[in-house]
DNA sequence: GTCTATATAATGATAGAC
DNA sequence: GTCTATCATTATATAGAC
């Protein structure tokens, strides 16, 4: 594995330490000392190159959605959610950590996540509706809110609090745990889980919004 | 609000400024001074009486687990997700505040928010293997998994990244968000999204795990 | 119980040598 | 390009006065 690290630049090695660490332990809790260290330069290196953290991140940011983005460019298709799981399971080890960046990155709202939050939000909403004139899938009163939902929990998903992967016996979440969701989730999204419109038809008839 | 605020004792007044800013700016980026500022007390009385941050951390925890359980005890229910999210909407800002800081324990995976999340999962799998006996919800092939994600979606609506509460058109989650999803939520839940069986059966017949 | 003042530790930024 | 050394800031923890 290093013998694939050392052909990189300082830079790219600085870089792709700094992904790793931000992916582990957060943007604030990730020390320049510790990136430092993972990538076998100095502190003042990172300054040099980056300017400091926060140009460190956006770097992180943009290289993380090129890459992700070209990905799926590359395999002829949008960015949508079923490609983000989808990249997740299909191994790389890279991959899985550019995805849990990204979905890290949503979490802390960084500009580069908003961009692709709404390509994914945009595209999911076109396969709802292109689903319902096909016929493949049910229409929807609300296709924006549905496809917020959909990005909404394989987000979540990808980012599973420990305490809930140990209700599932695993440590923590992996492509295990996803595997373990997928049945139960598809059951959902094809049958549904109530048997009757009770609750449904309680909730068309609620207050549009009051607050 | 000051009137009821300044009956309390200052050791109440730092844990209630505490648990605010806990959710605001999350347990790390919360500063000591700042809570100390909010509560109108000196830093020096927080390490009186909690010995430090890491203790009054604990010490907001157990608060907020004992309020939010004794909450459903008295209403007679156990933890549920549907009450998580009903005591969210039932406004008291109070409850709002409550919610979204066990939502923010259990991303941070506290103690007192597995406790939370072990009764949230048991509940729900108990309603939807009770439902499935009479006939209200349809059975699941892994209750256990499809509690996990009900919990899970739950939370994550509650802690919904500004990025897709953008997409909804909003400047950041609130109620009238959570109200905007939940006729599409509920939807998904009694009809189902897709039409057919075709993506369901291939994730059945997918091999159990490999990694 | 409450505050002020101080100590200690860690971080990110900076400047300059090589 | 890269490193070492130092600085300035900030946070928490501590000790002692009132």
């Amino acid at each position: 594995m290093s013998s694939v690290e050392d052909d990189l630049t300082a830079k790219a090695k600085i870089r792709n330490a700094a992904v790793a660490l931000f992916v582990r332990d957060g943007f604030q809790q990730a020390k320049l000392r510790a990136i430092a260290a993972a990538a076998g330069v100095s502190v003042g290196l990172i300054a040099h190159h980056f300017g400091g953290k926060d140009g460190l991140r956006s770097a992180c940011d943009e290289h993380v959605l090129r890459v992700l983005t070209a990905r799926a460019k590359a395999a002829g298709r949008a960015t949508g959610v079923a490609d983000l799981l989808g990249d997740y399971l299909s191994d790389p080890a890279e991959y899985r950590l550019l995805v849990e960046y990204m979905a890290r990155a949503i979490q802390e709202d960084t500009p580069a996540a908003g961009t692709f939050v709404d390509a994914m939000v945009a595209e999911s909403e076109a396969i709802f509706t292109s689903g319902a004139a096909d016929g493949t899938m049910r229409p929807s009163a609300d296709p924006r809110a549905l496809a917020v939902f959909s990005v909404l929990t394989s987000v979540a998903v990808l980012t599973m609090p420990p305490a809930l992967a140990r209700a599932l016996g695993h440590e923590r979440f992996g492509p295990d745990v996803l595997r373990r969701m997928a049945v139960p989730t598809l059951e959902l999204y094809t049958h549904g889980l109530y048997t009757d419109d009770s609750l449904l038809t309680a909730a068309r008839s609620l207050p549009e919004s009051e607050d």
